[in-house]
DNA sequence: CCGTATATGTAAACTAATTGACCCATATTG
DNA sequence: CAATATGGGTCAATTAGTTTACATATACGG
């Protein structure tokens, strides 16, 4: 009996624990990567923005649902950190051909050469972030996140979320 | 030099990936986990809050100081929260006897009963989220975070943030 | 061609997060 | 006692996130 007790709260308090870490970790990655990227005007939302523009699927650009599934952000979100990154020149909403309600996000020549520019920054701010973790534990790590991210997923499918997305 | 520049790029693109992951995983943990507390009619800040004043030190509370360094977040984006939780009733901002400047953030029995009245619906969702985790994998996740927090915190306190904290 | 579904944008209200600056009370220290 | 440091609240500006709702344009099915 107190067994049962002790285990059900030692997986609870793990549980815990663990939900309370990411969200520390989110709190800091906004706060530290916002500020490291600093000179480079950009936030960590419009960074993964960007990010993923970078890697996005082959063709003109991104169709901004998708975009917003693949982030895991509302639409609306989205709508206005893509309009403050339109406004700068970073990136431009193209009439998709095939579907003229759509707009394909895409990065523009301008938007290239300010990723370009930060890439150095990126990769020291990576490097900071990820002391101590060989490549073996991010592999081990990116599957934890992995896990949790699909079922986050389909705790949002079932509450009737807008997210249905590939992978990235 | 192809093997160089390949493994470069390799450990580069699991870098960002694993940031990318979290950021997902973050947005969809306040946004799955508000939702699913709805009915309690907390966000996951707050709940993150009660949270820290529950396992929270002994004594009669926590100062806003050292509460805003646990949850790695600004002190007057906390005081914002802090206001809204003790307008409800659910905490009390008591003058620390020792040090009449500080503010010593505590749960009212009020604030008691409502969390205790959202457990249940807390580990349901702790159980939804960490659905194919052994506590194993757990620990393992809890330790990669802790790292990545600690990483954060160095970084953070290199560019003069507000934080330094003990543990959970 | 007409009705409906879809894609996006927009609006509004609210919460949360950041930063910087300032005020006030209290502690600490010289 | 005076100077300084600290704790906290407050104000202001900005970005980001949520939700609900509505408008508009386009696509698609019958």
């Amino acid at each position: 009996m107190q067994q049962d007790i002790d285990s059900l709260s030692f997986s609870a308090n793990l549980s815990n624990r663990l939900a309370f870490r990411l969200y520390q970790c989110a709190n800091q990655l906004n706060k530290t990567g916002t500020r490291w990227l600093d000179r480079h005007e950009v936030t960590t939302q419009q960074w993964a923005v960007l990010g993923a523009l970078v890697r996005g699927h082959p063709g003109p650009g991104i169709a901004v649902r998708d975009l917003a599934r693949h982030l895991m952000v509302s639409r609306q979100n989205l709508t206005g950190v893509l309009s403050r990154l339109e406004s700068r020149g970073w990136i431009a909403r193209i009439v998709d051909p095939a579907d003229q309600r759509s707009r394909l996000i895409a990065l523009t020549p301008q938007g290239w050469h300010r990723w370009d520019g930060m890439q150095a920054d990126i990769a020291a701010f990576y490097d900071a972030a990820m002391r101590g973790l060989s490549d073996n534990d991010k592999i081990h790590l990116l599957h934890y996140l992995d896990v949790l991210r699909e079922n986050f997923r389909a705790i949002d499918g079932a509450q009737g979320g807008d997210t249905a997305d590939g992978d990235s």
